[in-house]
Formats: C-alpha cells, sequence, structure tokens
DNA sequence: TTCTGGATTGTCT
DNA sequence: GACAATCCAGAAC
C-alpha cells in the first residue's frame, strides 16, 4: 500500500496493519508488535481538547511522528493518522542495533529492552526533538508488513479515560509485548 | 503566576 | 502487588 494513503486512515485499522512492520530510528529498531489507537473523539487523546502547541503535530498531515513526554520521565512515540488521530507505538522486538540498545537501557535482557512507549524511546533514542519529523525520511525508516498479521485485539493500558474501548493491538504470541492481553 | 494530573517505569515489600 | 519518582502542558486565577 502506499505510504501516505496508509496512515490517512481511521487510526484503528492503522494500528492493527502496523503490527509486523518493521522500523528503524538512526538504523536501530526492529519489528513493531504492540500499537494502541488514539481516535479524534476519543477522550483519552491528546487531541480531545482541542489543537494546542503541544499536540499540534496530530492536527498535521498523517505519516508524521508525534512524540510526547509522560509523567515527566519518559517519552512515548505515536504515529499522525488521519486528522487529530494517532497510534500509538507501545512496544517493538529489537532487530537492529541491539548494542545501541542495550547500552541505553543499561541491560541486555532482550524482552526489556522495547517492551513498553518509554522503554522503547529510550533504547532507540528518541526524544521530543523528534516530534513532528516525517516517518519516510531519515532518522527515520519505516517498512509496512507484507500480509496481515495474526492479532490480539484488547483493551488499553496506563490511560483513565474510555479505558474498555478495545483499541489496543499486538502480535500473537509474541514474547515482546508490554503486558499480556 | 500558580496548580494539577498524567497514553509509565523501576524498586521495594 | 503497591507505590514513589519527576516535570511539563494546560487550565485556572
Amino acid at each position: 500500500m502506499d505510504f501516505s494513503k496508509f496512515f490517512a486512515r481511521s487510526p484503528a485499522d492503522v494500528a492493527g496493519d502496523l503490527i509486523g512492520a518493521h522500523m528503524t530510528y538512526r538504523g536501530v529498531g526492529g519489528i513493531i508488535v504492540e500499537t494502541e489507537a488514539y481516535h479524534r473523539a476519543d477522550p483519552a487523546s491528546h487531541s480531545f481538547n482541542g489543537r494546542t502547541p503541544r499536540n499540534s503535530v496530530m492536527f498535521g498531515p498523517p505519516g508524521y511522528a508525534y512524540v510526547y513526554r509522560s509523567y515527566g520521565i519518559h517519552w512515548c512515540l505515536n504515529f499522525v493518522c488521519e486528522p487529530a488521530s494517532a497510534v500509538l507505538i507501545r512496544a517493538v522486538e529489537p532487530r537492529d542495533g541491539l548494542g545501541a540498545m542495550e547500552e541505553r537501557r543499561g541491560m541486555t535482557a532482550l524482552r526489556m529492552l522495547c517492551s513498553g512507549p518509554g522503554r522503547l524511546c529510550q533504547a532507540l533514542g528518541i526524544s521530543g526533538d523528534d516530534n513532528g519529523l516525517p516517518l519516510d525520511a531519515p532518522p527515520f525508516a519505516l517498512a509496512l508488513p507484507q500480509g496481515a498479521a495474526p492479532l490480539h485485539v484488547g483493551p488499553r493500558i496506563g490511560i483513565t479515560k474510555a479505558v474498555d474501548e478495545p483499541l489496543r493491538f499486538g502480535l500473537k504470541g509474541s514474547a515482546f509485548l508490554s503486558k499480556k492481553f
């Protein structure tokens, strides 16, 4: 599928189809195994209360990275979809640049490197400086998956609003999910 | 200008 | 299983 058209859809569709995609940042990355969808009418979405300087990227064109700080400590990486919606990247199966990830995370346990949005950004070295960058140009590289991957679908994690909506997607049987479905 | 709460993680029990 | 750490955006005043 065409790259720009891939992201110009509802976040639930994009989140499911992103499972199995190969993503790298400065040559470090792996296979996306867990995502969450945040649509425009979602009370848990940053875009729900309207456009602000922080979330303005979500209101821009699809196929861009939206990075924000969570709990004052962690960075979280999102992919912008149709206007005012995005997909949160929650977990990646490490494949490329393992040494760099282990060094940044300060550990070598493979399944602890990228199993969570904060850990993922730390392992890849993503920060707020990368907010608003296109996903089809360096330092990002994204290869869309060939065919549909076997999916788990379940309620989202770590939020306080609209908790029960089944908008979390994961690769079935993966050992690199942040939590079991 | 001040205050509040969060799309999390690591550590301790 | 429970909880503290830590800081910025957004809202209220």
